[in-house]
This record gives C-alpha cells, sequence and structure tokens, in this order.
DNA sequence: CAACCATTTTGTCCTGGACAAATGAACACA
DNA sequence: TGTGTTCATTTGTCCAGGACAAAATGGTTG
C-alpha cells in the first residue's frame, strides 16, 4: 500500500504532466529514464519523485531546451537550469500578491480571480500592470505548475482570465485613428497569446491602433485581415515552444503574400536567438523593444499634416 | 488536397472527440467504424463527417450509452437518440439568451460571460436563475460540442464561471444556523460538480446551511468533514458518466464509516435509474425532489424549541 | 424484487518497430 | 563574416495486434 500512495499509473502520469505515453514509454527504452515499477499485471508504476522530475523536464523543454540534455540529469541540476526571464522586468509584486493569485486559482474562483488582478489594474495603471505584475506572476503559475502545485487546468483558467482582463482593459484605450495600425495575431501552431496581449497592450498605452486576431491565424486570413484593416504592420508572437527553423520560412512567406508596404513586427521568447532578417522583420524580443519600434515608425512615417 | 482540407490524422480527432488513439483504433478493428483513409504513409485520415459521428456517440455514451448501440448507427438516427432532460424543466431562456451566451464562450471572454449570467442572475433571482437558465444553457452547451460548434476548452471555462458564479451568490445566502446542516460532495471519479451546486443553490435557498467541499472528496475527508461540521446528511451527486455499478458499494461504504445519525442524499442523472436502497440513502433525481426532502427531514427533525 | 455470478463488452496497456518532423552540424557560397 | 543548404541525428507519433482488467448485461436464485 506504500508503493500505491505514492505511484500512478501511465495515464495518470499523462495528466500531470503533459507528456503522453507514447513518450513516456519511449522515454524510458531510449534513456532509461523514467524507469517505473511495475504492478502485478506488468503495468507501469510511477513513483511520485519520477513524476516531479518529468514535471520539471516538461517545463524546461517548454522553454525551449532538448530532452538529450535533460532526461539524464538529477533533479538538482535541473532546478539550477532554471528558465531565465525573457520578457519580464521583475520588479516583482511581492511574494504575498503572488500567493493570494495562486490560492484563488487552486479554490477555482475565477470571479475572486479577476477582482484581485483587477483591483492591481487599477492600483498600477497598465503598463506597470503588465510589465511589473502580469509578467512575473505568469512566471510564477508556470512554475508552480512545474512543482505540481498546481493543474494544468487551473493555468489554462489563469490565461483566460489574464486575457479577458488585458482586452476589457485594451478596448477602451484602443484609439481608432491611433497609428500605426497594428494587426495582432500568432501563426497556427503557435497557441501561447498571453506575451501577444501583453506587448498589444504596451503599444496601444503608445497611441498605436491595436486589432487582435487572437492565437492561430491562418496566414490567409492574415493577409485578408491586413488588407481591410489597412493596417501598416503585423504583429506576431512566437514562444520559445515555437519550432525555431519554421519561422523565418514562415515570416518570408507571410511577407510575400501582404499587402505592399506592411511591415512584420515579431516578437516573443522565440524571436530572441534569431538571426536577424533585417530587410523584412523587425524584432521585438522585450517589451521595451516594442516602445522602441514604435518610435522609430512614428520618426520613419511622420503625420503629413506636420 | 481536397482530402487534406477535410480529413483529420488522430491525433487531431482525439482532441476533437474526446476518444483517445486507442479506442480509435479498437473500435475501428471491432465494428468497422470509424474507417479512415489513410495517408501515403498508412496513416489514418479521418474524413470531417466521420469525425462529426464521433462526436455525436461519445456525447451519447457521456449520457449513459454504450458504444455497442451507438457505434453502427448512422448520423440520423444517433440525432434522434439526444438525451432526454433529467435535472431540467426547460423553461428555456430564449433561443437568444442562449447563443448570446455561447457566442461570449467562443470569443473567450471570461468577464463579459460573467456579466451576461450576472445580468440573468439579478434578473431571476437565483431559483429560476437555477433551473431556467443555468440547466438549459448547460444542456445546450454540451449538445454545441457535439456538434463541433464548441471546443471541450471553451465547455471547461464555461463550467469553471458558472460555478464561480453559484458559489459567488451562494456564499451570502448560507445561513450558519440554516438546518439542516449538509456537507456536498462528489466522490472520487465523478468530476462533474455542477450538478452539484445547483442542488446546493436550491438547498441553500430554502435555508439549509450547506458546506460545499468541490469535487471528488476522498471518503476519509469526506467522513472527517461530516463529523467535524456536525453535519445532517452528506449530499452526493453522481453524473451519468459515473459506474453505475460502483454506486450501491460506495453509497454502502460510507454509510458504514459516516458518523451516526448522517443521512446520505444522493442525486444527478447517475442515481435516476438506481435501485432503491431504500433505508440507506435518499434519492434526488431532480431539484424538485431536493426541496422535497428537505421538507420531508425538516417534519422528522422538528426543532426542539417548538 | 434484490443480490449474486457467468459472460460479454469495452477501454487501457503492452511490445517493438517504422518513420516523419525537428534539430544541429558541416559545408558551400556571397 | 554571415547566410543558406544538405545530411545525419534526435525525437515524437503512429502502427499492429495481443493481453487483460473493469464494467455492464443477463440470467438465476433466494
Amino acid at each position: 500500500m506504500n508503493t500505491e500512495d505514492l505511484s500512478l499509473n501511465i495515464a495518470a502520469v499523462e495528466r500531470e504532466t503533459g507528456l503522453s505515453k507514447d513518450v513516456l514509454r519511449k522515454w524510458e527504452s531510449r534513456y532509461g529514464f523514467p524507469l517505473p515499477l511495475r504492478d502485478g499485471h506488468g503495468e507501469r508504476l510511477y513513483p511520485v519523485e519520477q513524476v516531479a522530475r518529468l514535471r520539471l523536464i516538461k517545463r524546461l523543454m517548454d522553454s525551449g531546451m532538448r530532452p538529450s540534455r535533460l532526461v539524464g540529469r538529477p533533479t538538482e541540476e535541473l532546478l539550477a537550469l532554471g528558465p531565465r526571464p525573457v520578457l519580464t522586468t521583475p520588479a516583482s509584486p511581492g511574494r504575498e500578491t503572488i500567493d493570494e493569485t495562486l490560492d484563488l486559482l487552486r479554490k477555482h474562483d475565477p470571479k475572486a480571480l479577476q477582482r484581485q488582478l483587477s483591483r492591481l489594474l487599477q492600483q498600477q495603471g497598465l503598463r506597470r500592470f503588465v510589465q511589473d505584475s502580469i509578467a512575473p506572476i505568469t512566471k510564477e503559475v508556470g512554475e508552480s505548475w512545474a512543482r505540481g502545485q498546481l493543474e494544468i487546468h487551473e493555468e489554462h483558467l489563469y490565461s483566460e482570465v489574464v486575457q479577458g482582463l488585458l482586452r476589457g482593459a485594451l478596448d477602451p484605450l484602443n484609439d481608432p485613428d491611433g497609428r500605426p495600425r497594428l494587426l495582432l495575431s500568432t501563426l497556427p501552431g503557435e497557441a501561447h497569446s498571453l506575451g501577444l496581449l501583453m506587448v498589444a497592450s504596451v503599444l496601444a498605452l503608445d497611441g498605436a491602433h491595436c486589432i487582435s486576431l487572437g492565437a492561430q491565424t491562418p496566414m490567409d486570413d492574415l493577409c485578408k485581415a491586413a488588407g481591410a484593416h489597412d493596417v501598416d504592420a503585423v504583429v506576431l508572437s512566437f514562444s520559445a515552444a515555437f519550432a525555431r527553423r519554421r519561422i523565418p520560412p514562415a515570416l518570408a512567406e507571410l511577407s510575400a503574400r501582404l499587402p505592399e508596404g506592411v511591415e512584420i513586427w515579431a516578437g516573443g521568447a522565440g524571436t530572441a536567438r534569431l538571426s536577424s532578417q533585417a530587410q523584412v522583420v523587425r524584432l521585438l524580443p522585450t517589451l521595451e523593444a516594442a516602445e522602441e519600434a514604435l518610435g522609430h515608425w512614428r520618426i520613419a512615417h511622420p503625420l503629413p499634416g506636420n
């Protein structure tokens, strides 16, 4: 009964870690880890320690690392590899606030969560809210999941609530006559849209007109929308999980199909290590870079009236 | 390219229908359906018509039917088998309201969704809100998913928001001195907690004191909590998806382990076809039955003061 | 009518192999 | 130097088909 209490079957591990059963079995045969016990019927039983390590590995992989570097290592080394901040300038909102937020998540209380975050938003203003609260809390949510202190389902809930909040804050502040006019989205295959909304907030605050299409817009729709809304640039976000190899060709294709004169701005952790591609796209690896890009665009495109 | 547009690979079908790859392959070999095409590499390609039928089948199974009766049949017959209302007295809130709600879901806007439902709640009051709005809307959400018009993810979001709303409405109205004192939960394996909250609303409105533990409380905790809170009854909810066979033994065990004098009330679609078990538990197949049970309890337990 | 048991149905897990997609490294070219 | 291409390696997904436990059904009996 000791092992039963402390072990999970393969389906439970898949649920807990997000690693498919196939992957779990393959890793076992290829790397010798995880190496589960077997129950009376020859079925795998994963001790909780192995599950914890798997969760850690999955997290690091989501931030761009590869299994071969991770699967062999002991837990301590994995912890040391922890993700470094990319979009964040961690002027943290304080342990307390973060913990309160996570508690609300665990209680499955979207309403209270919204209240809590709304309050922060009112206190700090959108700009600081995005950079000093949402960025670090999001990071913490991800890490809590890796520690097994949050269910993946709860992470989704967090994401939904924050998106709703940012959209709500963005909407009234979006100047229909603002310039430049920007179309925001992610390409098919890139599900993370939180970073995109954070960029949108910053840009809208600086007076740009942001049209957000949500995540995974097919390239066709993107081009049509760019034409229909007569935008100056298309802003795309790529997380570290997006296959880096596919970014340049995708951007090249988009560049070819987009109406004449429409720029491409690409941001997110996935673009950090990208080679310049200088002529085609402008890279926005950080929120500050996004603001900078906006400034450059304004200098290059002075208002005809002036 | 025609077949590519209109077909999904096995992973996509798993995502769309909630049927695992193993199940999809087994059904193919056992029942001859689904019978996907194959791509150049021998991998399965499911045409959208088959996916739609699978979604329908899954829905019917979730409401208690078995594959052998479903998998062979053509789409029209499946549609005719549609689930009959169990907990609902459909005094529908009107097509319009339902459609608006689903639209908000598809826009992934939890805030607006909450506003919309809050408004309904204010207009109708909790009792009618639960029975005339939440019940039919929930049904529609489920059926929309079966038609492929809603993603499973969006169904989860709906559930979270409604739960938050009901909890919020319930909390202030819960009389700490109310009688009877009720402990509400579901057993491990039963994830559906919406029905439970609906029952809780009705009971709290009638002056009972409801202590809700959320879903999947281990039996140990349930018994301890029953003692600690000195409750008069434990209220459990079983959806049609819960293995019917396991309900009687589970209830028997609980009955044995619960403190002396604590009743068990069992509700939800899963208890509809249950044999009486008369001495041990009280069955609450509908919201009305729950109110009735409350009345009976009050008659059987007159206040000592009177 | 309820409880029990044998039988059938159904879902999950297993092995081990094939192979495509993604990646990194080596190389050629401007 | 930097940019693009090609090839080998790594990694995830899929496949077949068999085993078997869990669940449901349909008698049978008290």
